[in-house]
DNA sequence: AAAAATCTGTTGCCACGGCAACGAAATTCA
DNA sequence: TGAATTTCGTTGCCGTGGCAACAGATTTTT
């Protein structure tokens, strides 16, 4: 309970509506064990899950049989809640990294469904969407330097001097979509260059300009 | 009311629903000339519009200052639906190609809202996510010319042979970040390779793999 | 119908960055 | 604590694809 109130999928919710809620959205708590697939890619999904001790990795196989990694969720996220309000399959398989708990909740009926639920509902998936078209944003700026600098600098601003990234350099990489090498080239030149300074995914900017 | 009774916001419901609904939604209608500017990026927004006649294109300047067009609105499409959900100020502005007819909605109050409505909502939403997801996952592919097939061979396989693209070299070059003459360069190549034929923006596959 | 603007194809140049391979450092596991 | 595994930096190679510039085709404007 004390954690399901932190969830902003509840926030701003009493813990007797956060029970009846969770009642009407049949949740049922679940565990699952290191390397369970939790959802398929092609399934169709009629619940959502919010992990609640663990880590999950979201991975996708291309039209040509290449597998990529598209993501990575800790403990307090959300899952395929975006998915059931889709009449599309799952677009990419759901894999359990370690062990995990997870609480299992739908189907959902909107109209037995809190406002402040949906609203949070909303507002969640209105950051994910945000969120891909900032990486979006990123994706579509050519040269890598300015990709890199683009992407530290606006974690700078939000995060101040110095701050620390979410990503080890693999996943920093695929999400700048770059080459690790290239990334880390890039990175040591332009530590050369006096530009800005690191350690592992501590980064300290110098200049607020490329 | 012909025309909204088609929309997808309003799908499933009467005609006295949608009524009630976009009073309570305080629905009210606008012209706006070609040029104008519905949306500044950086505003807040409290209301979205469905565009009624016309077409409108987002804009966004990048970090270095730097234009891209982010997407293209026809008749019928919503804007601004997810961003009155965000606490984020609009990332992109949303300019009138043309002289417009829009519909004016919200802000909203979740309480009083039709839960088909608001199931609508979450399925257009949904929908523009994993547009979006699929976006980048073209884009995550580093070889161009796999690229192009990627995408072309999912238009093929959803819409039949031959089919259309609703991209000009521009805006399909856009949509997978390519240079335009890299594109056409490369598109050539493949039609003298006899994988694929094509006009303008109808095109037609040869081959299922590459 | 002429003129202006937009869209599309083509080509040469060449640098950016993907790729592979290796060693060192760091982390995890037994 | 030592071994195994993963992460990170570095470097050489070289092909892809961005860029610029131009011409023809198509569309829109007046």
């Amino acid at each position: 309970m004390e954690q399901l109130r932190n969830l902003p999928l509840f926030a701003g919710m009493t813990d007797g509506e956060i029970e009846r809620q969770i009642e009407a959205l049949r949740g049922q708590r679940g565990r699952v064990e290191k390397g369970s697939v939790l959802i398929r890619q092609g399934e169709r999904v009629d619940r959502f899950g919010i992990l609640l001790e663990g880590r999950l990795q979201g991975h996708q196989v291309d039209a040509d049989g290449s597998l990529s990694v598209v993501s990575t969720l800790g403990v307090g996220m959300m899952f395929g809640e975006i998915l059931i309000f889709s009449d599309c399959p799952a677009p990419v398989t759901l894999v359990a990294l370690t062990d995990c708990r997870i609480l299992w909740l739908g189907p959902m009926d909107l109209s037995r469904t809190h406002p402040t639920l949906i609203g949070n509902l909303l507002s969640t998936i209105a950051g994910e969407y945000w969120a891909l078209h900032q990486k979006i944003a990123y994706c579509g700026i050519v040269s890598l330097r300015k990709r890199i600098f683009a992407f530290l600098s606006d974690r700078s601003v939000a995060a101040g001097v110095p701050f620390t990234v979410p990503f080890d350099r693999n996943g920093m990489a695929a999400y700048l979509n770059a080459d690790r090498s290239a990334l880390s080239r890039e990175l040591s030149r332009m530590r050369n260059e006096g530009i800005l300074d690191y350690h592992k995914n501590r980064f300290t900017l110098f200049v607020s300009a490329l």
